[in-house]
DNA sequence: TGGAACATGTAAGAGGTTACATGATTGC
DNA sequence: GCAATCATGTAACCTCTTACATGTTCCA
């Protein structure tokens, strides 16, 4: 494995939340680190093999009641160790994306203008769907999970989502104007 | 060439351009898409020899006086159907980022708040720079290149850029002071 | 003569998704 | 009997970056 494999330092992180398998740690990246961390099976059952591998973690067959076999992973002492030292690490880079939305949006001069606000209507509508979806994790996190310890740092995260969400539907507003 | 390849029509779309040869959609690349789009050489010349066998595109040899040759490349009617084609076609998706700030701070439980806190505020630090290059691009093209055709289009996704940054800048601030 | 800018290209490999394959357990 | 959920895994493939290789032209 090599130098700059977040993804498995995301993987390590959730090892130390209630997250023991594959299955698991799918589901809690789905449903709470989305909006800025994705992972497949594909990469998520390779890795921990690797965490094992590398002595960084151990696993451990586990039989369910009511639900099939799984194998439960769980930090050793270099992984904590190694967790900690990823989290000091400072970050390099600002995170680089790829618009889609704006990349079609720089070459229209090519297309009319009733065209491009019909395009950004339609971005600015995803974009409140993914607010919306934030709210409702959010109000989720309040009521149910305050007391779990990473519930403060979750929060904070989905702000984070929520804030630049909500700057870009205000470009679609004011983009939408100008376009008229 | 496969379904989402979006980075064929970035490069499709800089040939309306002036952009012509591998060296000059790099150029543009990097000094305008910069922010919602990134392509390597190692992407662009074997694009470019695709486009043309695919018969989206010409190639022509051209000689200048003080510059080594260059190949130039235009775009066939069939390649300007193809991107009005892309143009049309709807977004399906918003743009998921990997935010490693985010996934540190959402295990910052493992670390002190001071740490934490130094962490959001070299965040905030890098933001404001690119914030500040992108008011000096802004006055760059408003001084210069008022007249080019997508200049507009280049303003609107510049001010995209500003907002969602400076939204992330004011995050920062609160959730530093969240944190103390 | 050597560095900077101009110019083109490729091979290896990192990092990731998708589609597939398999199977247990529960409840309707 | 079958769908849903829980659970693990892999092979093929795509996209992209990095590092390397090569060469021109100008100017200090």
């Amino acid at each position: 494995m090599k130098k700059n494999n977040n993804t498995k330092y995301a993987i390590l992180g959730l090892l130390t939340t209630e997250c023991r398998s594959g299955y698991a740690i799918k589901q809690m990246i789905d449903q709470s680190l989305n909006h800025f961390w994705k992972i497949s099976y594909g990469q998520i059952y390779p890795t921990l093999k690797q965490l094992v591998e590398d002595g960084l973690a151990t696993v451990q067959d586990t039989s369910q009641e009511g639900k099939p076999d799984k194998k439960e992973y769980y930090l050793t002492p270099k992984g904590e160790e190694e967790l900690e030292i990823w989290l000091q690490n400072p970050i390099e880079e600002l995170p680089s994306v790829k618009n889609e939305m704006l990349l079609k949006l720089f070459f229209s001069r090519h297309q009319s203008n009733a065209e491009t606000i019909s395009r950004v209507k339609q971005y600015r509508n995803k974009l409140l769907e993914r607010y919306n979806t934030y709210e409702a994790i959010e109000s989720m996190i309040t009521s149910t999970s305050r007391e779990k310890p990473d519930a403060g740092y979750w929060l904070i995260t989905l702000d984070y989502g929520k804030r630049t969400t909500q700057a870009a539907m205000e470009w679609c507003d004011v983009t939408i104007e100008k376009l008229k």
